[in-house]
DNA sequence: GTGAAAGCGCTAACAC
DNA sequence: GTGTTAGCGCTTTCAC
């Protein structure tokens, strides 16, 4: 059953060198014994076992994308970014998700420990500054969407402080001044700097910082709606609120819907990521589009360059926001 | 850096022999020199490079799956079900999308080919029933979701027929007697069974079956509103509409919407999934669930077995789905 | 309970 | 332009 490069320099009257070398076009074989090999490969169906060349070559070709989970339908685009750039250089993206959880992507590390795989993309992970620093000196990985405070690795985002500050800023360019931002208490550096974004231009525009204004909560639907009737039980409640995601635009959407509010007039919302939800909904979502494509280009063109370079960089690249207008967000003036 | 099994050795003052019996728990070894290999292993940092364990051993416990896109928000559950019955067996899953794209499909079963994957499984493919079946003969693999007319090939889906004869009957039960179908004309054989499901039912139900109450797009959101807008177009338009999936039923509410109608009100949808959307639209999308999980674990579960027994099955398995009822439908009576 | 050694399939010196 | 051969890191007989 198992056909192998002996066979096939068997079959073509060669030795398992020349067969090696049309395989890999390594070197000058004469077109006779090429055409020889070519057509022994073609009937005995023969097809390089790459276990065999890996080991000897001591490289895969493959680098391994740990991703939370699926659900998040943003990172489809980073994928496809990702893999049209991994193809450029002969590598193959392949993915896993570690669920969030600390073993899981531990055990999904192990491919580049065991050399299954020759890098790691994370994004977003559970393991501290420390360990990543570690890892990044034996092996290459590179962090994506998420930093890690404190970790000197490669790091590909959107510009996350950057695009809060433009959301906020719309927001009262729009004639708010009460402005909540719901973000989340999850350990997330993403949504850490667009609370610093929010904060910024908030500031920046001669409005009083509230603290009460900055709800916390997960990256969860619910929250969403579980902001919303925070805000509302507060005294004096925003009429604005900038989201760290559109999974919870979508969920203040829905919840003031419930509540008979007309949002895009009575209140407005803007979110951000630009999933495709976003344009699906009902009234559609005012948010901060990440470059996601882009994201998956850049990380894997850096992190070949690094495995190429021998000479790590440790970039970190924060990509271009861009402001989508829709339907959630009520011009008063 | 490199350090392989022989250091190991070495640093243990035993034979490559023992150290490779205590990786692999496969033969008893004297205490003592158990320990002394362990010690070993965590002074040195040791880690075994599975590319030889895998080429001696001729697997990989890798399984691969590829699915058309990560966009698709429910195969997160699937994957989640495959990874836990992987896990169980000692294997991993490894994800990678093909776009829906014959090249990179095969790109992508070259991973079996050069024996970097155990086996596949494909979630939507676009080879055609010979080509998986000559696949099959040599190497394992399994459909998910989609099964493929005339392919012998182990397959797990939801009962689609099922599934779309209780989504129409339940429509039928709530007083609805015009209803049309939204479906799609992309080779689809889970779109053609539900087709099947939808006119069993109406016909066991004595209602006529009208051909233009079938309307065939892609499984694109917009064509949820250009089947809505086919449907309005007609002389006797339906009151009701089955959805192939909940993206298009999404697009029908949307579209209704926007025209002026009130969905659960004035009109009903039904959709098939059952995704994360349903219950964060407004209002919530009645639908079909398919027990994703389930399928998921099924799958590999079987797929294991067909490697262990070296005995191909080739089932075909029918999961349960389940009637969701939300928002969208009328009762009429 | 342990070690020596063959060999998994492949690539890449090296010699001719 | 081609063949011989060592060896990548590992597991597994086989002998002791």
């Amino acid at each position: 059953m198992n056909v192998t490069i002996k066979d096939v320099a068997r079959a073509a009257g060669v030795s398992v060198a020349t067969v090696s070398r049309v395989l890999n076009n390594s070197a000058a074989v004469s077109v006779s014994a090429a055409e020889q090999v070519n057509s022994a490969i073609r009937e005995l169906g023969y097809s390089p076992n790459f276990l065999g060349r890996n080991l000897r070559r001591c490289e895969t070709n493959i680098i391994l994308a740990i991703i939370p989970s699926t659900e998040q339908t943003f990172y489809s685009e980073i994928i496809r970014g990702m893999q049209n750039a991994a193809s450029d250089h002969g590598y193959d993206i392949l993915l896993s998700t570690s669920n969030s959880t600390y073993d899981l992507e531990m055990r999904l590390l192990n491919m580049i420990f065991n050399r299954t795989a020759d890098a790691a993309i994370l994004l977003g992970t559970q393991l501290d500054a420390k360990t990543l620093m570690e890892l990044n000196d034996k092996y290459y990985i590179a962090l994506c969407c998420e930093r890690v405070e404190g970790a000197d690795v490669l790091t590909v985002s959107v510009d996350d402080e950057g695009g809060a500050y433009a959301a906020v800023e719309y927001l009262i360019r729009c004639g708010h001044k009460k402005i909540g931002m719901i973000s989340t208490s999850v350990a997330s550096t993403s949504s850490l700097d667009r609370e610093k974004g929010y904060k910024r231009a908030v500031l920046d525009n001669g409005i009083p910082l509230r603290e009460e204004y900055i709800y916390k909560g997960t990256y969860d639907f619910s929250h969403g709606a579980k902001g919303f009737e925070y805000f509302r039980g507060l005294t004096d409640p925003p009429d604005a609120f900038f989201c760290v995601s559109d999974i919870l635009a979508a969920g203040v959407v829905k919840k003031a819907f419930a509540d008979g509010f007309e949002v895009g007039k009575d209140i407005s919302v803007c979110g951000f990521d630009n999933i495709s939800l976003s344009s699906m909904y009902t009234p559609e979502l005012t948010t901060i589009e990440q470059p996601c494509y882009e994201i998956g280009r850049t990380v894997v063109d850096e992190l070949i360059s690094n495995i190429n370079n021998e000479e790590k960089t440790n970039k970190k690249i924060k990509l271009p926001y861009k402001l989508i207008e829709r339907e959630t967000v009520k011009k008063i003036l």
